[in-house]
DNA sequence: TTGCACAATGGCAACGTTAACATTTGGGCG
DNA sequence: CGCCCAAATGTTAACGTTGCCATTGTGCAA
């Protein structure tokens, strides 16, 4: 019951089993060119020692980690597990690791993250970028270190993945218009989200191209609270018959605001939302929304990188696009 | 413009600056013991090569990786999110990082967890239990790789760490009591949710207590619309005046349901959940809850391995006990 | 029998870092 | 002037792994 020294190494392998280390590593790669009676005998010695083969030694000398560092200012965000859920997915996919870092946002910058991750074992990193870093435009990733942002901006030295948000408002808007509604209302968000600032340029600018007067915004805070109030605010409006909200709690918010106004929903207006988060948190209404694929951004990010095993990598800019998700909360009033 | 060909190490910036490697590494760890403008000196070396330390060389050196590994079956949980904040926070206090692993389910064994960590540079790891793991009274933690379990079972060679579940159940029910209510009805969820059961038999634990015999309990799925059933099914109880349900989904589904059958909360009926997760997305209702401190339970976790340092660290069994918050769905019918 | 190809295995060095020990230098003090 | 101490720096070796090349053994064609 002595407790265990030293971690045992290829070489403690070797002599228990009477062989070179380097068979011992063959072995451990399952090379061709070990005889099987030999491996058998290796295995045995690796059991009965309880090897493992030590992660540091073996990137020494292979140079690579296999590995993906993962950079976030706010691990708290909508999306994020879903994101990491395909940052998991892809790593094991390829072999590799993921490895979590919060970043300091204080300044919120590019560099603050890369000069994280230079001190850690991986071969690339994925920066989750909720706001404006300050350094976006001078940014150089660093050298050897690929780079990928979660972001709509394209980047020129960095490849960059996101959900496509302006596609997403203009889904939204012809969706309303096509189904006979004269313009749509909007419910926005504050001005540093990056996403809500693409949703709300989405919206003005499809409405434009249909040669429709964008009515004023309702700025709202994300919080059902805000919706509920633009929902009151609007409910007054004669002109309003659709509204889109740029998150599920704000429309949810925004539907309960009507009712209290006694307006119904969608018999009196329409309202959608984005982000399909109400699922089983609400249970009396099915609202429509647009579902995006936070796992397979995550994925494409580290696909990026793993992917690449030792090939230069481009930079390549990937926007996936939403899916609209019809509820009950809109009407049709052709 | 020439591509950089190697990795710069100690050698290049001690010749660039003059001075041996050791002198290099002293003035990485910032070495009182070497003169100010030498290591002005190195530093302006290693600016211009660009140096950065080696982590495989650095660990294998060192034996130590700095570095805990988590081990996820699901990475899509509630609460999840605030533990990985946890986890990113107590990594940083103590310089180290944190490697992200979805562990395949297939079979729910501690056993997967543990050889797929094995091979990654992590000092200790963590494991998140959401179910039962069927090697769970088997499982010994390897050689030398501390152990921390997130679950409320305690183990008899791994630390553990979780909420306290029963405690929240007993809070809820003393807290019903005590405003005068004969008996509390629940609304649990699937069996298989470690964190549901052990809620459950709070509830009825603190009922005996209390001497009183416990209703019939209805069985939800953590959905709101199963709440919404529940509580369609109970508004035709008279003896049903508080309902405890086992999320705050269920809770608002529960609320809607009463209502939808005439009844009101909390004039008629009170109703309390658990999570606190309702906050900015229904407008309309303050619901009591209990809120959990997931961040702590995450950061208890790291700092257990990454506080040991060396030391012989003891196996031990911690409970956070949730807060309850209280909201508008409570009547004292006293 | 000799030569040769090929399969199986071993020896050695190097990856980048740093702990431990060794050496040099300068200064203070008897 | 010589001694000793401390500050500053250098030298060496080792952490565990694996690529490269060398060595040994075996069977087969010439």
């Amino acid at each position: 019951m002595a407790a265990v020294k030293k971690s045992v190494s290829v070489k403690d392998v070797a002599r228990l089993a009477g062989v070179s280390e380097q068979t011992v590593s063959r072995t451990v790669h399952d090379s061709p060119s070990v005889r099987p009676e030999t491996k058998e005998r290796v295995r045995a010695a690796m059991r009965e020692l309880g090897y493992r083969p030590n992660f540091a030694g073996r990137s020494l000398r292979r140079g690579k980690f296999k590995t993906v560092g993962v950079a976030m200012f706010n691990i708290t965000g909508t999306g994020n597990l879903d994101r990491m859920e395909g940052f998991a997915a892809a790593a094991d996919k390829h072999g590799y690791a993921i490895t979590l870092t919060k970043v300091d946002g204080h300044p919120y910058t590019l560099e603050s993250a890369s000069s994280r991750m230079s001190a850690l074992p991986v071969d690339g990193m994925v920066v989750i970028m909720n706001r404006m870093p300050a350094d976006f435009g001078t940014f150089e990733p660093l050298p050897g270190m690929q780079t990928v942002l979660v972001t709509m901006l394209e980047h020129p030295l960095c490849s960059t993945v996101d959900n496509d948000q302006f596609d997403c408002s203009r889904q939204v808007v012809e969706y309303l218009l096509e189904r006979g509604h004269m313009t749509v209302h909007f419910i926005s968000c504050p001005e540093r989200s990056l996403s809500g600032m693409r949703r709300e340029e989405g919206w003005r600018e499809t409405l434009r191209a249909h040669g429709i007067e964008f009515p004023q915004l309702v700025r709202g805070d994300w919080t059902a609270q805000s919706g509920y109030a633009a929902g009151q605010a609007l409910a007054d409006d004669p002109t309003c018959t659709a509204i889109y909200a740029s998150n599920d709690a704000m429309a949810y918010g925004c539907i309960r605001g009507l009712e209290s106004r006694g307006k119904c929903v969608p018999q009196d207006v329409s309202v959608v939302g984005v982000d399909d988060s109400l699922g089983d948190i609400v249970p009396d209404c099915r609202l429509t929304t647009v579902r995006f694929d936070n796992k397979r951004v995550g994925m494409w990010a580290v696909d990026k990188i793993a992917g690449a095993e030792g090939v230069e990598p481009g930079v390549e800019h990937m926007l996936f696009p939403g899916v609209l998700v019809e509820g009950d909360t809109v009407r049709d009033v052709r």
